[in-house]
DNA sequence: GCAAATTTGTCCGTATGTATC
DNA sequence: AGATACATACGGACAAATTTG
């Protein structure tokens, strides 16, 4: 059955290093930008992709695994392949699991995460207070309110409504990438914190009256004021952490 | 055989919506957050794992995959797998197809990276100017060198130069994820900006002598003229990019 | 609603390439 | 150099999910 051997169809005049599904992974890439495909869009089935490339359907469905674990490829059970959403879920798996394996300084991880957020929002104080108009005030507002009602039982609600805010503050900034990396880390946080005895949640009232300060800032168009906010916000998520870290 | 009958095995209450690859992730997640492995030690052999997670070689091997597609696992081929590095590998790539893909106004991806850039060095210029030992100061001068020495032809050692500098520019604040993301945007922007027209090194001499100030402003600890040094250098990178989008 | 067709998911057996001792 | 252990790759078969007639 020339198994193996199946690889000398190829004239390379350098020797081929790299592995057939690695070939497999730039050839799906190339196909997508040859053809300028967008996500959702569908891509050939299997076993057209092994006959235009040249490899099994092992080798062609490995190269599809690395790129779903990219978002770059998503793949429907029994309907097709498609285009990935191309977004940062490989980070978030990635920094989740960093953040778990964490052996004896490993709240480094969240303290990095925080601060960046932090950063971000910080960094643009002025342009978000310049930039939003009343209706996202007014939404930020709406999502107070939820956290305010979510308040004691419902966690998920409040979780929701604070990840929400904070993808919301940035969001009207025009940058993207900025947006979706504050979203990430927000979902590695979540998921992390409680595997460290990082209690998310403790002083809801606090939180709540902190957002509110915020929203006003915004409102008034103070960024010193929204600089303030912030700090008197994020400064009790440092001490957790720090207090997590000094039980171990 | 009774193949896909197998998995009438674990005995689930709810029903396993979730492909056998995925279950295979997640052991192989769990067994190095369980014996508390770290990057380089090495994990079970291929039969071992299917051994003792029920599953085939093929879905071992796909998973395997996309564990290594995320830098959680690394695989050395004849020789074993083990626990990779953990790093931000997956942002890149996924960041860097992301920007290939650019459809029309895509340069809003690069616009973003170099934003945030910006966004890590100017928010902590205090921090920088105030943590940095006379030493890294030295080293940092001495990246700029290296900088004018490569110059003209060597546009491979200016790039290696340019991108250690604003490395080692946020690394001593100990923030390890802000330096990780910072060098993985430098990474995508290198790999991209080419692509879409934008010449990365049109000016050298400008940019080396943005350096020399940046880091003058570091010696003599002087924030204010940091962060302005700072606007100066990402001025005509920015420019670049509006310039490149106006071609189009 | 059902059966067929399409497509991905999983399994097995085998052969080959690679690194180590 | 030979032997061993391991990952890489192939091909075929069957199972499961989805769509369509």
């Amino acid at each position: 059955m020339e198994q193996g051997a199946a690889r000398v169809v190829t004239p390379e005049l350098k020797p081929v290093r790299q592995p057939l599904r690695q070939e497999v992974v730039d050839g799906i890439k190339a196909y997508i930008l040859r053809n300028k495909l967008r996500p959702g869009d569908p891509l050939p089935t299997e076993p057209k992709l092994c006959e235009a490339l040249g490899a099994s359907r092992s080798s062609v469905r490995e190269a599809i695994r690395i790129l779903t674990a990219l978002d770059i490829v998503e793949v429907r059970h029994g309907h097709g392949t498609y285009v990935g959403r191309l977004s940062l879920s490989a980070l978030v798996e990635s920094l989740t699991f960093r953040g778990l394996l964490s052996p004896d300084d490993d709240f480094q991880v969240m303290s990095d995460l925080i601060e960046v957020r932090e950063l971000f929002e910080r960094g643009m104080a002025e342009r978000i207070v310049t930039t939003l108009t009343g209706d996202q005030v007014d939404y930020l507002q709406g999502l107070v309110d939820t956290m305010r009602g979510a308040g004691a039982g419902d966690g998920h609600g409040f979780v929701d409504a604070d990840r929400a805010f904070h993808t919301l503050l940035v969001a009207p900034l025009g940058n993207d990438l900025m947006g979706q990396l504050s979203a990430a880390f927000w979902d590695v946080y979540v998921v992390v914190a409680p595997h460290l005895d990082v209690f998310t949640h403790e002083h809801e009232a606090a939180t709540i009256a902190n957002h509110d300060r915020i929203v006003d800032a915004v409102r008034t168009r103070d960024a010193a004021e929204f600089a303030a906010a912030l700090s008197e916000h994020y400064a009790p998520v440092r001490r957790r952490i720090a207090e997590a870290r000094a039980r171990r």
